[in-house]
DNA sequence: ACAACAGTTCAGCGGAAAATGAACTGTTAA
DNA sequence: TTAACAGTTCATTTTCCGCTGAACTGTTGT
């Protein structure tokens, strides 16, 4: 009797492996600075736990360039991480498995965020008393302009420009306005400079990256 | 981003848990002190164990008397162990897998053991040098005089006994001698009685217990 | 050529969980 | 009714392994 079944589930046991092989369940191959993101650790810590599924033969990785791009080894992995998670007990909101739909729901307008995310991420911001919505204006709060301030967008600045400032653009998905002018072109780039977001090459379609994925899930739901 | 999927792993992950679950993969249910021998840990240890994996719904109990029966609550549990052992590197020896064959391997003949195991043991007995094997007689060595007195068996006083001592008789499925006489009766007690066997109710056959399996295994393969 | 970046390696710390020993409940058999 | 047995619970110790910080290699862009 002694059956090494425990060091592979041993493997798995671990929270952040656990999450890694969970956010590789979508088949697709992510960095080791996406993954770091997105399973919330430090890059040390995150090699080794990638080194130790690369020795059990658990993910394989494709080095182009300065990037590594990791992915299950083989099919198998994917059905046995499956399996597992058919163990846990039926969740309450079943509604977690449903990804993110197509990519359309986040794209560029012009030089501002449209679609879904563009809408919701405004709608927030008004929420929050950070953007106030008068007609087809944006203008935001004293409690705003310290808010993007700490975002290194400088409002007073913005509004010096020979564009429209913090002007409401109608999503023709949504049908619902979403912030355009100066202030919206600051906030995306604001994104892709901090790697929220992502081009897609050809298309006004935008990549939400593991790590915009978690910030904006933060911005969106609970956080100031 | 989180997912507990790794407390889910992590409970399989447990060397002492999954050999449990391992042990388990025959769809027998098995009772606690059966599993501590097999698993090769203390009885409270393993109790946390088991409340644990029931905790977690991976097992069920069944109480009878002062026994409680262990075994898989749910097929999918089996599933998810296999999923996992199929992502281990290939064995050299798949032989591995082929359990025990039927019953019957094992038996009484009269009053003493047959079958593969009688046999088997006798062999290794006479190779091990603590018992000669003459004509159609076997004798203690007085190394395996001093073997039987650590097991609690008195050759001498055997030796007094009207009946035919250590005889050699000729298992019919093996067609192979093995020890019957009052030695090998007195062998066959002391396995009931440790445990090793149990009778299976009107036959000749004889169960291993997972003690006797492990205590069996160390006998016939290596040590004295 | 240099700075920023992607990623890894290593030594030492700390905490969670498994193992241990002792005491306990309930059951069976003499 | 007593003793042996099956199994559990609890407090304590021990062990293991993930985490951190610092230093390192290799790559890209300017």
């Amino acid at each position: 009797m002694q059956h090494d079944l425990g060091s592979m589930a041993a493997l798995i046991g671990d929270p952040i492996r656990a999450n890694i092989l969970w956010a590789l369940l979508d088949g697709r191959a992510y960095t080791a600075s996406e993954l770091a993101v997105t399973v919330d650790t430090t890059p040390q810590n995150l090699s080794m736990h990638l080194s130790k599924l690369i020795k059990a033969d658990l993910l394989s990785v494709e080095i182009q360039g300065r990037h590594r791009y990791y992915s299950f080894s083989r099919p198998e992995v994917a059905y046995a991480v499956e399996s597992l998670a058919g163990l846990l007990p039926a969740k309450p909101k079943e509604a977690a498995v449903k990804e993110d739909p197509p990519i359309r729901t986040c794209r560029t307008c012009y030089d501002h965020l449209a679609g879904r995310v563009g809408v919701a991420l405004t709608e927030t911001l008004v929420k929050q008393h950070l953007l106030d919505h008068t007609g087809n204006k944006f203008n935001p709060t004293p409690k705003g302009i310290r808010w993007f301030n700490a975002l290194g967008i400088d409002c007073e600045a913005l509004r010096e420009q020979r564009r429209s400032f913090a002007r409401a653009c109608l999503d023709w998905t949504e049908r619902r306005p979403h912030l355009a002018g100066s202030l919206g072109a600051a906030i995306l780039q604001k994104m892709f400079d901090d790697s929220w977001l992502r081009r897609i090459p050809n298309t006004r379609a935008v990549l939400v990256t593991p790590k915009g994925r978690k910030a904006l899930s933060d911005l969106l739901h609970l956080n100031v």
